[in-house]
DNA sequence: AAAAACTTGGTGATCTAGTCACAGACTTTT
DNA sequence: AAAAGTCTGTGACTAGATCACCAAGTTTTT
């Protein structure tokens, strides 16, 4: 079995005995497309991701969702601590977007540790500053970038040698748009050549290009 | 003098020393317009309002700004957490939008304090799940909601005693738009008598429309 | 293996929002 | 009173969002 705070997080330095009480928490295991939480859930504990992405989305009225972060693991979902701390309510909604395996450490444990130890308290404070940075930058881009820039930044994040593998639905959440403008949007650099599209896929053609695109 | 650790922050509950502590800073007191950091900017210290309102606000590339979130008394501004902790540069600008006094509690002390006292460190952190929920409602707003409902929200908000004072750049800065926009949106809702306009005011007539629209 | 159900992507029409360029009205400064 | 600055209005244009479809591809069911 081992004990999983030693490897996957960033808890090198944690002393022995919040280690110990970590270590001793089970690992879940959920498969892909499990809800760990929709707006306003109550809060069940503090979760730290140890395998697979949890993605995080917001979700407007009108039906449309947009991503605030993806959680891998070494990561925490900070939604949770919010609900811990402050006693608020999620307002996003988390899903397991690939098989995951994560810890729930419980309100009390978290309590305790956030008042014993200084690694673990800082470790929760650079996520939650990280958290609100990514959050920050998300609205950035919402507010005065455009689509074809953020497209295309998606993109470069996204492929794995050359290729992305997701529709455009997914694209379209990603960025904070629709469907059919993602549509559009990709026809229209496939035409240029910059890429090209398949169902599901899409490749990058011409890399400088599209570096210059997401530059806007 | 006085103690004003006593008085204006939610931190009646606060020890003795660490009080004492936060106790012998001097309030600082900046004139209305004073810039108390731009993007980029190393972190001085962790900042607390005593009086008056900061504005923190978002810029992109194109010049327009978008308010992130006004700091009040009793609220700190947690951009300077993210550099105390995770060692990270400013995003935001804030702005003085009156005469503001404030502390500013150096780095060695902020860090003994939270690492010290359960009180402070449950303000601290507070102070950071509510801004990080301010800011995902913002990012809400301006991903899914429309120019009119935002404007409409934002005036019933910012109302006393019927009518706003602010000119319609500000107010487009505030829902993150641009003046134009705002001019025609108000033009608009003018010429359906729900509110009136004035150079740098605006009057509401139809409180009950405006909150429909705000509904969107 | 054929039909049905679902997923993915394409498209025109229309509406909302953002941008640019400029003009006129009102205020403050000189 | 002239000049400079601030605030608002407006036309023309571009970008993005939405609606209502349709067609092709894939998976499930029969």
């Amino acid at each position: 079995m081992g004990n999983w705070t030693l490897s996957a997080l960033g808890l090198e330095g944690l002393d022995e005995s919040a280690r110990e009480k970590l270590g001793s928490l089970p690992p879940l295991v959920l498969p892909k497309g499990h809800i760990l939480f929709r707006p306003g859930d109550p809060v069940l504990g503090f979760v730290m991701a140890l395998s697979g992405r949890v993605g995080v989305y917001l979700s407007g009225a009108n039906g449309r969702e947009l991503l605030l972060y993806s959680v891998v693991p070494g990561q925490t979902c900070v939604q949770t601590t919010l609900g811990l701390l402050g006693a608020q309510d999620y307002v996003g909604e988390a899903i397991a977007e690939t098989e995951i395996s994560v810890v729930l450490v419980p309100r009390d444990m978290f309590v305790e540790l956030m008042a014993r130890s200084d690694k673990f308290r800082s470790f929760v404070f650079c996520a939650f500053a990280d958290r609100l940075n990514t959050v920050m930058q998300v609205l950035e881009k919402v507010a005065f970038v455009t689509i074809e820039a953020r497209l295309s930044q998606c993109l470069l994040e996204r492929a794995v040698e050359g290729e992305v593998k997701a529709t455009h639905a997914e694209l379209a959440t990603i960025i904070g748009t629709s469907r059919e403008v993602v549509s559009r949007r990709v026809e229209a650099m496939a035409r240029q050549g910059i890429i090209e599209a398949d169902r599901g896929a899409i490749r990058i053609l011409r890399l400088g290009a599209l570096t210059l695109r997401a530059e806007q």
